[in-house]
DNA sequence: AACAAGCTTTACGTTAACGTAAACTTCCCT
DNA sequence: AGGGAAGTTTACGTTAACGTAAAGCTTGTT
């Protein structure tokens, strides 16, 4: 049997765990990538969307959009009995993969500039720090 | 002396190049990211820029806001005499590395979820799609 | 000369992802 | 009972990064 952890989350909770605001949180509601249940008006957070939350802000990280996010979260709780369903995920996955490791080629690079970058200024700042010594 | 390229372009054929529309191009040197000269009206692009161009877009798919690019164009052309501004260019460096290192890892937590998705579809797919070999 | 292709400026429109304000309920505290 | 803290809905405002006309130059081609 699951052990599902009962525990729960109010907005607020959430909000000073992620350092967003409510408003930000509602919004994702909104957008379908959060369902958190009511007790009266109120909305109660479980595990799940806790991750999704956390999953969100990566996306976020990553420039992905609100709606890519989504999809990508569609992927996970799809239906996967169809053959052709499965083929076509498989292709966004493929996709997405491609996109990300343009992304690491992209970071590496702009690393190595800035690597390059930062030694330069040491190195200037090391000349005109300690000109006494010569 | 420096062999100093007379290469030069029009804003059609950066778009083209780059596929992306003139719009965005003037849009950029609106934003002052890029100084293409003129020849009488028109705009006359240079290897400089079109390197610019080039950042740019690579910013972009890393999720840099235009005004993020400008301020690294900045650090690359700034005054690097004065002590004061190399530290203070250090710092913007460290905090940009310190981005682009959050961001690798995001990248990598996320492949390896896709490649662990992208299996798990294998799998069923060959046990849905050969079922005759029993 | 006329016309298309490619360039220009000006300017209003659009989308995503919230920010912000107003007005209301619910619960807890003293 | 009165207030404050945290939650709610509704709705208008805002910013970035362009899209999309509209109207006009300039240059080569027919």
């Amino acid at each position: 049997m699951k052990t599902t952890n009962q525990v729960t989350y109010s907005i607020g909770n959430l909000a000073k765990e992620f350092d967003i605001t409510t408003r930000s949180i509602r919004f994702y509601e909104d957008q379908g990538l959060i369902s958190p249940v009511r007790n009266g008006q109120t909305r109660i957070y479980n595990q799940r969307d806790r991750v999704r939350l956390k999953l969100i802000l990566r996306g976020k990280r990553l420039g992905f959009s609100l709606s890519e996010t989504g999809r990508l979260f569609e992927l996970y709780d799809a239906d996967r009995t169809s053959a052709t369903q499965l083929e076509t995920m498989m292709v966004l996955i493929a996709q997405k993969k491609a996109d990300l490791n343009q992304q690491l080629d992209d970071i590496k690079i702009m690393l190595m500039e800035l690597n390059n970058l930062e030694q330069s200024c040491q190195e200037t700042l090391a000349a005109v720090e300690q000109p006494k010594k010569n």
